[in-house]
DNA sequence: TGAGTATGTGATCAATGTTAACATATAATG
DNA sequence: CATTATATGTTAACATTGATCACATACTCA
């Protein structure tokens, strides 16, 4: 429980001010955090690992729990970011029906979603803990920001209901159902449930969840 | 982040062994850990109300990630309890066809899941983090333990298939998609996502996806 | 009874979050 | 340009924490 001490290289800095100290500590505590776990993450360490005294941390961030935050904020933020780019570069839409168009929309999104998962672990836990959707004055997913993840699916399955893929009231009872799905398969993935599977297996799993999930949503007249 | 020190009552003991330390702060740890957050627990505050010496919990955990790992494995035990008494109480299977009785078992199942995990959100949350299936030497998902919720799942849906309920491939793929289907929802309704809905609410969300998933498998031939 | 073992104590250590008083660079203002 | 205000660092300190050590006490069993 108490932090392996190792040999932390202090850096010297020659400039009495950082520059963007915010940024810099943020970005490094996104690393650490992702490497050595939220508990394993120390403001002194990452503090000293920028050659910054400790104090200077808090010119920034209230708290620790205001950084985690902060790191909570930026993971929507990237997941957000590679929903939009992953449906982008994998060219969904060239000549194709307005159908094949949305439903390959929605399956690149959950893609998406899952590959965020298990790419981030860490992060993406903090995301949905205490700090990140717990925490009490979370406004992300009241406010229908176009980063949420839960916007996105609502409009990945508007377009779905557009091109008269599923009915209205398919579309109605759809959004936290598909989200249940999505998330659960990546909670499940990142909590160590899988360890023993091969990654392709699991991807399997997420095509299965998929495949269902549209096939109900198809279904509903 | 720092610990509210609050007025810690340190107890006074006549004795100089404590009887059972062990179980003791288990049951205390339990009942802090759920009250204030894994992050907002101490082994030393909880030795303070025992009345007894911080190095003493050292006795019978190795770790202070030990004890959270004992945590865990008490909550996956309960969890799993909870899901036989809840069917034994809903008393279901009397006078009924083997096909109702295997899908009420299946729902109440998924309920009894449910309950717990809003029952029991930091305790939820911890099970299936770091310290529960997230670490390294985490068995219970690997041995096929009665008290795996997992496993549970599998035997009710066996009941579905020998029921003839579910067709033997749809049985199959089913064991990945309902643990993730049921998990999820589990996991959002303990995240805060779900921070502005009202219990009922919640609640019929669950039997969407329930009802999504059994119409799911049963229309698999 | 007496030795061995299990369990609890006290003192201590290094690390951490956080704060306060102080120092310095940058920006704004006259 | 000089001066002041503000933003951003530093140093030192504090209380709390996880963990370890030598030591003390009670229980067990031959």
């Amino acid at each position: 429980m108490t932090l392996k001490t190792k040999l932390i290289s202090k850096v010297q800095r020659d400039n009495y001010h950082y520059g963007n100290l915010s940024d810099a500590i943020k970005e490094l505590a996104i690393k650490l955090v992702a490497e050595h776990g939220v508990d394993g993450f120390s403001i002194r360490q990452a503090a000293g690992m920028l050659g910054v005294a400790p104090s200077a941390v808090y010119r920034h961030y209230q708290d620790k729990s205001a950084l985690l935050k902060a790191i909570c904020e930026y993971g929507f933020s990237r997941l957000g970011q590679q929903w939009i780019d992953l449906i982008e570069s994998s060219a969904v839409g060239t000549d194709s029906s307005p159908q094949a168009i949305s439903l390959a929309k929605f399956s690149v999104g959950a893609d998406a979603y899952f590959k965020f998962a298990t790419e981030n672990p860490v992060l993406f836990q903090l995301m949905f803990g205490p700090y990140g959707t717990g925490s009490k004055d979370w406004a992300l997913f009241q406010v229908h920001s176009p980063e949420n993840p839960f916007t996105m699916l609502c409009r990945a399955l508007d377009e779905l209901q557009e091109a008269g893929v599923i009915s209205d009231t398919a579309r109605k009872n759809a959004e936290y159902l598909a989200f249940s799905m999505v998330h659960g398969i990546s909670c499940l993935a990142v909590s160590g449930v899988f360890k023993g599977l091969a990654r392709d297996q699991i991807w399997e799993h997420l095509a299965l969840v998929k495949a269902n999930l549209i096939n109900g949503l198809c279904s509903q007249k």
